[in-house]
DNA sequence: CAAAAAAGTTGACCTATGGTAATAAACTAC
DNA sequence: GTAGTTTATTACCATAGGTCAACTTTTTTG
């Protein structure tokens, strides 16, 4: 296996591709590396890639006017980021990227995108799909915040992303639940206690 | 113009068919009419299909083990419905769909979609970039309900869905914004005499 | 149109979570 | 290993929104 067809391989596991298609794909993606606590996106630039997440773990954070932070979204290794609602409109960025573990990914315009998915319709079938997928995912998260409490939410979080609990801070799973740190903090006395 | 094109012209506005293709789509699909305050969907049921609203209004709620109803998602003309979580997965429903007004849907199976998608690509095409801007539109609400407060949340959702307002009780906007029918009414009371 | 049912409002009180601030603990870097 | 910085905890008070219960208004139905 080349160093180029690594990437396929990472990022489509369960697709298999004809040589030309393998070139094509190589092609599309740009290897990049990110070092902690860098930022790989800020709200108001243009939004021109999504980004494949082969190694390390970064959040996608809304500033609120009053200058709050809000996490939509964690990524660590075979996730996508990037500020979708931004990429899909080919607007300007709403949200912030930031790298909480250095990070390597694999970035792809949606130009180039939507090339793959002429040249490969089941190319469009499997993002489709993930799609489906993340759709689902946030209908639940919503569910979860309009009928638990923060610490059925929290409990809810770390047993279902065990991962991302290791890779970040509590004031990051805080902003993630809607919580302020001191609340979570006082959650998690009580469950120890419990 | 037959009547069983129209479905096709009704539910794909932007698109363009040859007359083999009307045919296979007017197959897929089957008009429904749907009393108002009937039931579409009960939770635990299987979910086979995703509905086309012509007109009517319905909406999706979740009922949480305290017995109280979360609404997901309203659907006025021209929006799709269905629980979408079961859909994808073709597993049973979390939730319960309701017509609001009296509605007439067209239905069709997950099974018949995925057959139109290898007939016509283009339609692949067309529902992915309808679930991107689904996606980015439950994105927005997950940080509406982050960042704001019960009154801005009302305000926004008066002002984005103008149309739905008038089709449904001020108890289903309360359980959409996730906050009880009795806050929503002091709200209302504020905003007025302010 | 009258009665019944459903929806909406109001008031008194309660609770979960937020705000502020001080402190403690855990990392980071020299 | 110590100083400095970042993160987490704790305490005390404030507040948005919830709960319960009564009441009013609107809608539905015969």
């Amino acid at each position: 296996m080349t160093p180029e067809t690594e990437i396929v391989t990472t990022i489509f596991k369960d697709l298999s591709f004809k040589p030309e298609e393998i070139q094509l794909l190589v092609c599309s993606f740009e290897k990049l590396h990110l070092p902690k606590n860098s930022l790989l996106l800020e709200a108001d630039q243009q939004v021109y890639d999504q980004y494949f997440v082969a190694e390390g773990c970064l959040r996608t954070y809304y500033i609120a006017p009053d200058g709050k932070e809000h996490t939509v979204q964690f990524a660590i290794a075979d996730w996508w980021i990037s500020d979708y609602t931004a990429f899909f409109n080919s607007s300007k960025a709403l949200m912030h990227i930031e790298c909480i573990q250095e990070a390597t990914l694999y970035k792809i315009s949606k130009n180039d995108m939507e090339s793959l998915y002429q040249a490969m319709p089941r190319l469009e079938s499997y993002f489709r799909k993930k799609m489906e997928r993340a759709f689902a995912s946030f209908q639940k998260r919503i569910i979860a915040n309009l009928s638990q409490s923060a610490t059925e939410r929290y409990l809810n979080f770390i047993h279902t992303y065990p991962n991302i609990e290791q890779n970040v801070k509590n004031y990051h799973i805080a902003s993630y639940l809607g919580i302020t740190t001191q609340s979570l903090s006082r959650i998690r006395k009580e469950l120890v206690q419990a």
